[in-house]
DNA sequence: AACAAAAGGGGTAAACACCCCCATTTTAAT
DNA sequence: ATTAAAATGGGGGTGTTTACCCCTTTTGTT
């Protein structure tokens, strides 16, 4: 008996050659692919489209990656999520690892890694490459101030990645210019940072804004 | 006889797949495959290793899509080149098919359609989707004011896009702040935005800095 | 010599960054 | 239940940086 496997990315190209590729692992098997997290909690309805392993890609688009592995952690705590994507900032490896994620596979992976990754999951239960511990310990000595950003900070952080002044982001946000700047210098208290245009690349590295 | 064809591309996943795919077509068979375009050029020095088709991705390390794309028009021009790419903006399309590809796939390929790309090329020597001749026609449609940036200027807007003042840009420049302010001003014009922030977005958007 | 870029400059008002402080509301601890 | 402590929204003032004018000198080309 093979163990099923599922590819969700919305990169159909690269799904379709996935599948190609782990049909032609030994013990794998591929049920169905998915475009997007949505899709693939659609199929899960029925108990035959349940797979033992799921390939996810994180930037998709509806249900991204993060958030349907939480929702698989919830509601399917026996399938093993592995993360599968192009090409990603440490931050977003771990918010995948931390949503519930067994392993993580970069891009530049081969694909014998890819079917002993997929073996290792099934018999150990994860798979961590070099890379992925490595940052993972980076992480750990790293300090641990783990910036909280209040949802309204998020907001006006998204607003200052536009040409709009203060003023003007005060103005969509029913708030006064006043209390703009003061979201302001705390959150350049908190990030390190001496201008908007830290604030804009901050905002992009950590997707809070897609350019 | 089957038609040859070459993957470059630095996701070796992706690359690996592909070959995967491109083998199960009837009249293509992959040679091998390459990480980056200096790789490319490399092994085209041999005569054996010249393919009738290169499935190109256009953000690589070392040698980028567009630049090989144009060596390969230069000193190869019988091969076709086929743009392969994850996720791009019309302005990068644009400067592939003026490098001299001969189509451009997206994301959202199917197998399908990757197979009818490669006979197409191979039969009338170009393939090109409703959606790639949209853009075109868009971009027809649109003003052609071609924003010609100069090498300095574009030096600059690097440079714009960091925590750095005006003032410090002059002096790693080893300009006077003054001649900084006037390229800053003159690209404003051109590029018609009102704030850093703006010329920001603009370079990130144009793979002039990437965040 | 003629002309066009490129580099540099002065001045001004708006926008920004960075201090200080205060009132109300929420949350947490006693 | 009471109180302390955050969190939230707002304000005053100041110096710096930006944005946007209009203008001069230097440099390079033909």
């Amino acid at each position: 008996m093979k163990f099923s496997v599922v590819v969700v990315d919305d990169h159909v190209l690269l799904s379709q050659a996935i599948v190609g590729l782990v049909d032609s692992f030994d013990k794998f098997k591929t049920l169905y692919f998915c475009k997007n997290g949505q899709e693939l909690v659609d199929k899960l309805i029925s108990p035959k489209n349940i797979p033992d392993i799921v390939l996810m890609d994180i930037n998709m688009p509806i249900l991204n990656g993060i958030e349907t592995t939480k929702y698989l952690k919830q509601h399917f705590p026996q399938i093993h999520v592995l993360a599968l994507s192009i090409e990603e900032n440490e931050n977003t490896i771990l918010k995948m690892l931390r949503a519930g994620a067994k392993g993580y596979l970069m891009k530049d992976t081969k694909k014998e890694i890819l079917q002993e990754a997929l073996l290792e999951i099934m018999e150990k239960g994860y798979y961590h490459t070099n890379t992925t511990t490595q940052i993972l310990v980076g992480q750990l000595t790293k300090k641990t101030d783990q910036v909280a950003l209040k949802e309204r900070e998020i907001e006006f952080i998204k607003q200052a990645c536009t040409e709009l002044t203060y003023k003007e982001i005060a103005d969509v946000m029913f708030l006064s210019p006043k209390t703009i700047e003061g979201y302001r210098d705390s959150i350049y208290e908190k990030l390190s940072i001496k201008n908007r245009i830290g604030l804009v690349l901050y905002a992009i590295r950590n997707n809070l804004f897609t350019p």
